[in-house]
DNA sequence: CCCCTTATATACGCTGCCGTATAGATGGTG
DNA sequence: CACCATCTATACGGCAGCGTATATAAGGGG
């Protein structure tokens, strides 16, 4: 056989890249091919069309956001507070995962298909949420306003542009953390 | 003089519905023209080009989205509580502002200069949040803790696709906004 | 009532992108 | 070494969108 130059998994990730620096509309198979130092030719070899790299994108960042996140912190343990932090540390301040999160939650809200896959992801990300902040707090309404504070928090700081005279916003999300962690 | 059939604003306003639907990528001149029953011949005698439109776009939504919003909660008045409650509904609840604002979220991520505009608008948002928190709590920290938890949900929520177990969001949302804003 | 300003219609060239078709390179296999 | 499968380069047709140029309609002022 040829040597595999560019194999599929490039093209997928080249693409996770550009969703995570401009959305799915960056996704452009020519320009992936152009940061991959090769011309589209290739690529349909692979996929049908550039929908199938989408859905093929999507798929290894479920793979990858969920699965792989919470079998590391079953392995790891811990208590379930450190368990929530590490969840938030594998999955937003990764460099990598968290811009194609973000990118994702956008994509959501034009896509439906999208829409319903980042809802599958969130709801286990919250049943964790819940389960850990349930070992500490007895009131079930108020586990899951505290899960979705978190989960709002998590995100949503990354969507807000505010600054906090004179702290730094990773201080306050320290304080905002212990006011939702606190027994 | 010839009658003006489509003023500026028209175009102004058509663009922020297309923002609020799909996106600044999906803001395209003839696709306005075509929504206006018009073509994009008078376009070109208002806007020197498509970027002149989005930004007045945003000059157009920061007035509405926090000028306005200011003045209508200053001259309706009530207690801290009310007024934080009264500026989400304002600003977050209006079929009109909401997607635009989520839309204008995703779009300073990748331009600069719309998160320069985004920085300002939610510094003053948040400045409201601080006072009004700040007179029912006194621990500074706190304060910011809590008006960034009540900022983060009031957009995070809207990127969150999680559900939560027989309650809706807005029952949920309620039992949140209690304990931030509890004395 | 005619002219003149102004808004719009229409047509054009250009670019970027998609997906296809075909030819060429490349390296393992017999 | 020659063959063949596979990956890639190149070229093509098509479409959509931008911005420009020019022509047409449609009122208001003299």
């Amino acid at each position: 056989m040829g040597a595999i130059r560019t194999p599929r998994e490039a093209w997928v990730e080249q693409g996770l890249k550009a969703l995570a620096e401009g959305g799915p509309e960056a996704v452009r198979v020519e320009a992936l091919a152009k940061a991959l130092g090769v011309t589209k030719g290739g690529f349909y070899g692979y996929f049908a069309d550039r929908n199938a790299l989408l859905e093929e994108m999507l798929e290894a960042w479920e793979r990858e956001s969920v699965d792989d996140v919470l079998s590391r912190i079953e392995e790891e343990g811990g208590d379930p507070r450190a368990k929530i932090q590490l969840a938030g540390r594998l999955t937003l301040s990764a460099d990598r995962l968290l811009p194609i999160d973000l990118a994702i939650r956008d994509w959501a809200r034009h896509d439906a298909a999208v829409a319903v896959r980042l809802r599958r992801v969130d709801n286990r990300r919250m049943a964790l949420l819940r389960e850990m902040i349930g070992t500490f707090c007895s009131d079930p309404d108020e586990v899951e306003a505290r899960s979705l504070l978190a989960f709002c928090m998590a995100i949503g700081s990354h969507f807000l542009a505010a600054e906090h005279l004179g702290r730094n916003r990773e201080q306050v999300i320290a304080r905002a953390a212990d006011i939702l962690l606190a027994t």
